[in-house]
DNA sequence: TCATACATCCTGTATATACATGTTGTCAAA
DNA sequence: TTTGACAACATGTATATACAGGATGTATGA
């Protein structure tokens, strides 16, 4: 929000969002935009990149920025989004509820991690439901070296408000893995499953702007409830 | 390939790849690139920006940019790309059957795509292995619009590589949704799987450059063998 | 009538410059 | 020994300019 392109960015998306913009139409030329926005072609191509990366707009040499359709109401596992983002951001009648809240080691082998030393964590353990309805079971081992305290209260509201507004804390990027395994027994049961039922696993690792590793994240998902949307550019390989 | 930054991106990343910058080493200065290269530090940024996005560097501010150690080593659900492309990039001893070539109208409500008329397409159904196991099926249907004909060689080598080096289409982008269904009776003799088991469907639409949508596609894979890697930048939502 | 040529839009690429701001090490003063 | 000021160097942001090249409509000429 701070730079001028990022503004710009916002202000288009949302435009777009909000149907300013329609599906299928051409934006306003960059040299437009700039003097709409008062800035320079450049900083326009910024947030027109932005657009273009994210799925907004495709851009057409020659012709122009073209909107597109692009339906990402469901579940983002794409980006790192905190469950009460997404809870607010969509309306949806969510609940958490906090299961388990203690100090464990991260269970390194679970997530293909290489450590020369045991990694020191508070785990929690949080059963995410909508309309009453069990949909995800959330495993999270916050590294203790980064955060050495966290609280009933904080577990049960959100993770990532308290480590970026109360902790200044930086998130910065994950790596995140897809598969499909039977559920525990507990997870079975907490999910609502029936038996001989797969769910859909997604174990993440969250790092901080300094590369720092913070955070360890096992998410059983009920399959029936799993869906994931993703939007995604060709680009060869050699 | 044609242009300065994108060929300074591919370099840079394949000394990433081959290691010749090596896991949490910075990499050189971006002054000191644009020297290596003979450009300008702007064109040393494009390609330096393509690789944060990627998720092969970061960037530290009044640091540099150190190597990120990520490991895209399983199935890239995530971009675009052909399966003959990965077999013959990851060395792997994979076939490609085709059990069906013929035209079908695309079966629109799968996609939750709404269109006024029937699309007419060449409907290609593929099983696909890897060291004499069913991995995936793909159903593909390809609008006639654009492609008028396939022939069964190129369904049984790449339609990518027929649509772009033969046709001169240029893929663009596509769109992914990612569910746990049951299999139909066929599918699931084809992946010799068990009763009661799922699988993983994978429903993407594909376009060109011009946004003219042209392919799609439906990808069941067997539950054990799907596994999903991603990488992902923090990005709020308002 | 039809095709060619041109002007005029558009985006794509490349470069140069300036200043802001974060990181680190040095060196001198307290 | 510690602190603080400062220089050197890193990336981040913003602007300006130039030319290349695709898309499109118009005017000219055969």
């Amino acid at each position: 929000m701070r730079n001028k392109f990022n503004a710009i960015y916002q202000d288009l998306a949302d435009k777009i969002n909000h149907h300013n913009y329609p599906v299928d139409s051409y934006l306003p030329s960059e040299t437009q935009l700039s003097e709409l926005y008062g800035t320079s072609r450049e900083t326009i191509r910024k947030a027109l990149s932005e657009l273009l990366t994210n799925g907004f707009i495709q851009k057409i040499r020659g012709k122009g920025s073209i909107v597109l359709n692009l339906q990402r109401f469901n579940f983002p596992v794409s980006g790192i989004t905190s469950f009460k983002e997404l809870n607010n951001s969509l309306h949806m009648n969510s609940t958490t509820e906090v299961l388990c809240l203690e100090d464990q080691h991260v269970p390194l082998e679970k997530f293909d991690y290489q450590s020369s030393s045991p990694l020191l964590a508070t785990y929690v353990e949080r059963l995410r439901k909508t309309n009453n309805e069990p949909i995800v079971l959330d495993h999270d081992y916050i590294l203790k070296s980064v955060v050495p305290e966290i609280s009933h209260k904080v577990a049960a509201d959100s993770l990532y408000d308290y480590f970026e507004n109360q902790l200044g804390l930086t998130i910065s990027y994950a790596t995140k893995k897809i598969t499909v395994e039977s559920p525990t027994k507990e997870e079975a049961q907490l999910l609502e499953l029936n038996e001989h039922q797969d769910v859909v696993i997604v174990r993440s690792q969250t790092y901080l702007e300094d590369t720092t590793l913070f955070q360890f994240t096992e998410s059983v998902h009920r399959p029936d409830k799993f869906s994931f949307v993703d939007f995604a550019r060709r680009q060869k390989i050699n």
